[in-house]
DNA sequence: ATTAGCACTCTATAAATGAGAGTGCTAATC
DNA sequence: GATTAGCACTCTCATTTATAGAGTGCTAAT
């Protein structure tokens, strides 16, 4: 039964009190630190009983008979959903020089570069680890498109996206291409498919190849199957992180074995994309929190993500992963701010 | 005094025995498990008295009176000696299936993508962390550049190297160029400067604005101007690290505080940097052994770095972080092919 | 409804104990 | 003369025991 919805204000009171201060001392809190925290409006005892409700109501526990009491996994549940209508509420206070930060990365063109750099930013924000999922490119559309030879059967496709970001692929031509002779394809391929989504010029080349005509014309041939060869090739879903060490100073894994068990299920990264696609938004974000993640491994950590778009199409995450005891409000405010301005840069980047 | 250089052939039967068993093992190797391994061709005793003299010599010692032997660093030094006079004696054995990961590699264009493959490639080889350190740029020669018109006054430079690397700048124009016009820039720019390393090209181009004819020619001006801005831009010297979870999994890191200070010095990728320009080469390769190294954290690692060649120019290191109790025999094998397969790839990517 | 008082519980830290591993030395053996 | 068996000695590490301290829950008083 979710009895934590009926908490009276005092109650709210001491629960956020209590849960404030464990976040930032991860030690179990005791009845008279609260009592102090509040001034001693109310004595030990009293907030002993309060404590006991709110035991009952199963927001908080305590690890043994003669610690203090520490929130339970609905604990931080019931904090999150607090903040996430304060957050629907307030207006957002900045709290993150985001001027900086948006001139910062707009510099920054090549994508690899650029999304492993919002990683290491989301890290040094948050404190704890730094995740950036990037966007299928598939779903990026064609501003230019470059074909370079290098030497022999080697060709290189340089893709520079609407956004401005730029990737590039090898391919192995069946023929000797010279470069004169690439360009002049480039040329023809740029004005065929500009302005379209990688997938779209998928169908598109699909369409050409199957004209007839195309057949007999070997020029178009040779450049639709040159495009062709490149936009094929399978991508890989990246994620970036950064922020190791901040997991690191944190205390719940200062077992080593815990945090070997914690570092082996991020690393392999696979596996956050699975964690990703497991779980529901709720108003755009995906908390996750302690064992409401299925991976055992992670039982210990919760997970903040937002999601950002390329000119309103491509769909990547950014966020951050950190112990279930996490500074919550900060980070989601933080991780908002970041996917918001994040879809601004690629808007603004044209 | 160098008394090391005098051991009796049993003497390094029995400090090669122990120093292998404690590298394996992380535990004092004692006397009886010796005189085991070698069959019982000796007992205990007599290997007691042996080992009291390598310890005399100074390349071995005990954590406390009843604790087995473990090799001082002087004893690795000796080792890591004895080791590099056989690596140029025999035929290297292929320790690692070159075929396969060349031309996993050879497909890799994108240079961030390619570096951080190999120090994961490293990583993986060695068991311990691997490190890439990316070579100077500048050093790089032209194949091809590219200006792409991105909105505005942004424009971006695409340089292909003669090795096939990728990298970009973006540029901040004064007047909106458009792309046809780009074009015709990029066309003499490359016709200009092809075959020419970027400080060469930067060199010219000093030379060519301070030619006054380039003065009355519009053209030639903006491009020369465009292409100054894009090389002009300082370069950071990269460092890729891989395989952090290898290094939890070895006992001397089990301390959580060690490996955190470990960890400190090791992303704070500048001090890599320093420490790879204080120690000099020694037939080409660098293993710097536990407190050889001046930087107080790393005290505990061994690390062995050998350099690459793009075109027998540029010159980038490679290498791995390990415990000062390393496996040096299989990682300078492995690095030193490594770092030989990475000179050749760039060879043949013409 | 709140609070003071007190017995009770559990942890964390320090001190005490004992087994085990390995040495160094001496005297016996090959 | 080199090797080895034997044994006292040293030091660590794991286990046990004792103790102080923090915090609770309950009862009775305010």
């Amino acid at each position: 039964m979710d009895d934590s919805r009926i908490l009276s204000e005092r109650e709210m009171i001491i629960f956020l009190t209590l849960i404030t201060h464990y976040i930032h001392n991860s030690e179990p809190v005791g009845s008279r630190t609260i009592s102090k925290k509040m001034d001693n409006e109310l004595s030990p005892a009293t907030i002993r009983n309060i404590m006991a409700d709110l035991e009952e109501k199963g927001i908080l526990t305590h690890p043994h008979t003669s610690a203090g009491r520490i929130p339970t996994e609905k604990g931080y549940r019931f904090l999150v959903n607090h903040i996430m209508e304060c957050l629907s509420m307030e207006r957002t206070e900045n709290l993150i020089s985001q001027k900086q930060i948006e001139s910062l990365l707009i510099q920054i063109r090549e994508k690899t570069a650029m999304l492993s750099k919002i990683s290491s930013i989301l890290s040094d924000l948050s404190r704890y680890l730094g995740i950036v999922m990037a966007p299928k490119v598939s779903q990026l559309t064609l501003k230019h498109i470059d074909f370079v030879h290098l030497g022999g059967h080697l060709c290189l496709a340089i893709f520079v996206s609407q956004s401005g970001l730029v990737f590039n692929r090898m391919i192995n031509t069946k023929d000797v291409i010279p470069q004169e002779h690439l360009d002049k394809m480039a040329r023809y391929v740029n004005h065929q498919f500009e302005g379209l989504s990688l997938s779209e010029i998928k169908d598109k080349i699909f369409k050409i190849m199957s004209n007839e005509k195309t057949l007999y014309d070997q020029f178009i041939h040779q450049s639709i199957q040159i495009s062709k060869d490149a936009i094929d090739q399978e991508e890989v879903c990246d994620v970036y992180i950064d922020g190791r060490l901040n997991i690191m100073e944190q205390p719940e894994f200062a077992n080593p074995q815990k945090m070997r068990s914690f570092f082996d299920t991020v690393e392999e990264k696979g596996r956050l994309i699975k964690i990703m696609d497991q779980y529901p938004e709720e108003n755009g974000v995906k908390v996750i929190i302690g064992s409401e993640n299925l991976d055992p491994h992670m039982r210990d950590c919760s997970l903040v993500m937002y999601p950002y778009q390329i000119r309103s199409r491509v769909r990547g995450m950014v966020g951050v992963i950190g112990p279930t005891r996490m500074r919550y409000k900060e980070v989601i405010y933080t991780v908002n701010q970041m996917a918001t301005m994040i879809t601004r840069i690629f808007q603004k980047m044209q």
